[in-house]
DNA sequence: AACCGAAACAACCGCCCCGTT
DNA sequence: AAACGGGGCGGTTGTTTCGGT
């Protein structure tokens, strides 16, 4: 018994203390950032190979951008790349000098449930006064219009008038030339033909079939979605989604130009205090894919 | 001042892949 | 070829911090 608690006792857990860094950082100035394992063997800490590792490479490598917020820029990266990635979180932080794997992975989350939220409270509130026939700005989030946004392994999103936004991913590795580039693509199914940028390409085709299926009752046979993407498209057929999204008919051009966007901000996290109506604004600005992954179906009205 | 909810963050867990024996 | 261990990665959970009431 007495053992067992011993060996209970070799690993330790928890946060991690600066003694146990410095030792940590002192292996890989050593060894390098390898033979985690080691660490533990040699009796240097009572950490596993794992954590140690871990460790390492969120917190303690060097050019971290440890309690920085994402800027505007990252976070464009990050929206877009997991579209095109899911959730490759190991992948999607190599396009981001500094930023670690589960950074990338808990800002989505929080982005993810963040959404969620928001959106429920706003069904709440349309299904208890909602009024087709009523002007628009009553359903739109918090006075912004939005559009939904690109197709991705999991879903779609939802994005402020704003599609092509991959010019302002500075950080963002080029794509190949075998890849989607500046050209005019058609759609022949949809008969759509649409301008595009790197990463536009499955908004568009939201978009289009969006548009189609307002009017067009055998869009499910032209689809080129999987059921699942169907179902959720199929939500648009809600009222209040509808009115979220804007009229299909509408005047408004399908593309606009990328809307200015805030300054990024070097202020570590906590350091810059925002007001809700500006953290509206920034929650606004860019719908990620995959928003419905985890609402609710929304019942109909 | 106290409480509460949301957001951000840190760390662990479990699965999988791959190299070694 | 199979077993094993190390490492990588995505998912999940617990904790901390902060703003609002």
């Amino acid at each position: 018994m007495r053992k067992m608690e011993a060996k209970k006792e070799e690993i330790k857990k928890g946060p991690w203390k600066a003694e146990e860094d410095e030792v940590l950082i002192n292996h890989v100035k050593r060894y390098g950032p390898r033979d985690w394992s080691s660490i533990r063997s040699k009796g240097l800490l009572q950490r596993t190979g794992k954590s140690c590792r871990l460790r390492w490479v969120n917190k303690l490598r060097p050019n971290l951008k440890n309690g920085c917020k994402f800027s505007a820029d990252e976070e464009r990266t990050v929206i877009e790349l997991q579209s095109e990635f899911g959730n490759k979180w190991a992948r999607i932080a190599t396009y981001l000098p500094g930023r670690t794997d589960n950074d990338v992975k808990n800002f989505w989350s929080s982005r993810q449930k963040r959404l969620a939220r928001i959106l429920h409270n706003s069904s709440d509130a349309s299904s208890s006064s909602f009024n087709p026939k009523s002007s628009s700005s009553s359903h739109r989030l918090k006075g912004k219009n939005v559009k939904p946004i690109r197709q991705s392994s999991q879903g779609f999103g939802l994005v402020e008038e704003e599609v092509t936004v991959s010019s302002s991913c500075s950080q963002m590795v080029p794509y190949s030339s075998d890849q989607v580039g500046d050209e005019v693509l058609r759609l022949p199914d949809l008969g759509v033909k649409l301008e595009h940028q790197p990463f536009a390409f499955g908004t568009d085709l939201v978009l289009a079939e969006y548009s189609d299926s307002q009017n067009d009752a055998n869009q499910q046979a032209i689809s080129p979605f999987s059921p699942e993407s169907r179902e959720l498209l199929a939500r648009l057929d809600d009222p209040f989604y509808y009115d979220i999204l804007g009229p299909a008919d509408s005047s408004e051009p399908l593309f606009a130009l990328p809307q200015p966007f805030f300054e990024p901000s070097p202020v570590p996290r906590r350091c810059r205090h925002v007001s809700k109506d500006e953290e509206a604004d920034v929650f606004l600005d860019d719908f990620p894919a995959d928003m419905f992954d985890q609402v609710d179906p929304i019942p109909s009205p």
